[in-house]
DNA sequence: ACAAGAATTGCATCCGAAGTCAAAACTTTA
DNA sequence: TAAAGTTTTGACTTCGGATGCAATTCTTGT
């Protein structure tokens, strides 16, 4: 009767057809349920069972299709995630895709070159039914609201939302950038700062600007000169450019919204500007990159405990999957000053 | 009669679940394949029929589920792309997605951390019954023969198998590496060569080691220092230290496997040996990192037309999707000269 | 050896969209 | 206005694996 019912189905060629369940099931003499259970951790097969329907397993190389059991499941073990400027900070990425695949989980990337189309990104990850999403990258009140309409958890990689009840992983910007004033402070020898933002639409940058001047606002230091970058290397050699042209070298302190941007600024300062770094200005960024540890940089920074806040996101993003019903949370973590030799003391 | 139909199907409540085809026909009174036609371009649908069925789509916020879909055309629109050593090449990975997202697919992300556990991600890869696999990592020959049967389009990205029959992208490393010994010979300065090579799997550390030692021999040049490397900053430190422990400061030239290498050799002899680049010694790198291009480096290295060769590569790999019958064709770029200011003349 | 209970197995159905084919609705022509 | 041709539409089946439920087999105790 099991015959009956595979043949039922219309036969093709065996061969330049990928193998099914149904085929592993009529080799070794069984219904196609019996298969689908041997690849279901926990289900009632027993032992002689498997060993029969494994070795015709084996024997024609057969895979489950994920996409099927996708269909029939309503989980597609795929998760969403989300980067804008891949370039900038490719570990955090890695670090992700890691998790996740530690985890059994699959990425699906959508990458965000010119913040251009958010939109249709938001309708690809719908379609596809990833089972969650995990943004580094700026989402619109809407755009959050769809995905919570859809029941599809989301947490976001270092962008808070303050005002807005949804999942985050953050480092603590404002916190990271009073370490920094305050370092700059207490060596008593800076008179004039410049304090360099990224992007006018980066939450994140805005945050590090923000404790900036917060906590030098606090300390009563007033001249401030205000300039803005787009977080690359390039914005911040530009920066220090304009600062020398519009003040010569007054001032003998640049806080950078990032590291890009701050290495920018060592450059220029160094070989267009023939200034010493940390002799005549001090420089700081935010971060942690790699070519922070540079010896040619050697930049004092905030190192954002990457790995730890990838880990919590992937977390933080699983339960919320297995478990629909977690309210969100965000979690801060502390970044961890990088002394380095761009500080003058 | 189409009520008939459509309430044969166990109705749930509609709300709390995903919006199916089917919803959006009850809603507009017409059948589910007249929906399913208004999402296929170029099907036969009257220009009535289709704002009607749109009309329905707005309302209850339908999105077709990719999923189905994929089942039945046995198309999941998906590519794997395959990266080991991501947090080296992120541009890779950036244009590639982009190049991909440009053309409507999507990217299933397959990060390879320590060389691991390729035989898990291939059966993975598998499984989603992805249209074609990008890979910019090395994969044995069994491996690739798995994708050959399966049918699954597969072309690599600066891997090349001289003696497989597979597609690929590459920049030319041998005619690179040529390049940059006659810039080095014809300068007539260096007496002694160190050539920093790439871990041993490499096999684009391979090619360009190669190129070196070859052109090297031609023009007669014998005495040449090997090192080994792994492509990291830190590891062309510690070959700039083991050469000057070694020798002193007998090399005057190194030739690194890659710019990653270069900039940490550079860095070790400027800040730790206190030579002079080019002054004392010359260092040519490979790639043309974003980092090669900063003053404090300002390398001399060869440029990989990233962007030419992503568009190739994902040209390439589609075409084969669509026209599953092409033969395998390696496409060979060559790099671009930049010439920094770390080469003596 | 037999009944009661537990563990396995198979059948039938479902997931959600796409494609085939025939029926129905329009157009055009005589 | 009817016949012939063209376009649109809907009923039904299919993709491949998961699962509830009933049927079967295997344990176990007596």
């Amino acid at each position: 009767m099991v015959q009956r019912v595979l043949s039922s189905r219309r036969e093709r060629p065996a061969s330049k057809r990928n193998v099914t369940s149904y085929d592993v099931a009529r080799h070794a003499g069984v219904s196609q349920s019996a298969v689908s259970r041997c690849f279901k951790p926990g289900a009632s097969v027993s032992r002689k069972m498997r060993e029969r329907v494994m070795k015709s397993v084996q024997a024609l190389g057969y895979q489950p299709n994920a996409i099927a059991r996708g269909l029939i499941t309503r989980r597609s073990n795929m998760v969403a995630v989300i980067v804008s400027n891949l370039d900038f900070y490719p570990e955090v990425l890695s670090q992700l895709s890691a998790c996740f695949t530690a985890r059994g989980v699959h990425v699906l990337l959508f990458t965000l070159d010119h913040e251009s189309d958010v939109a249709r990104t938001i309708e690809q990850v719908a379609q596809y039914r990833v089972d969650g999403v995990l943004a580094a990258a700026h989402l619109t009140r809407e755009q959050i609201a769809q995905f919570h309409e859809r029941d599809v958890p989301l947490v976001f990689y270092n962008r808070a939302y303050c005002d807005v009840p949804v999942s985050s992983v953050c480092c603590d910007q404002v916190q990271g950038e009073r370490v920094l004033v305050n370092l700059l402070a207490q060596s008593g020898r800076h008179r004039s700062y410049a304090l360099l933002s990224g992007p006018a639409d980066s939450v994140v940058g805005m945050q590090r600007t923000q404790g900036a001047v917060e906590r030098l606002r606090e300390l009563g230091i007033r001249d401030i000169m205000r300039l803005r970058g787009d977080y690359s290397y390039d914005s911040g050699r530009r920066a220090v450019h304009s600062i020398v042209e519009e003040r010569g070298a007054v001032v003998d302190a640049i806080i950078s919204a990032n590291d890009m941007m701050a290495l920018g600024c060592l450059d220029e300062l160094r070989h267009r500007c023939e200034l010493d770094v940390p002799g005549d200005v001090s420089v700081v960024g935010f971060d942690g990159v790699r070519a922070a540890h540079w010896s040619s940089f050697d930049l004092t920074t905030i190192r954002q405990p990457v790995e730890s806040m990838a880990e919590a996101a992937v977390t933080m993003l699983l339960e919320r999957i297995d478990n629909p019903g977690l309210p969100p949370e965000k979690r801060l973590f502390s970044g961890v000053l990088r002394r380095g030799a761009t500080l003058g003391h």
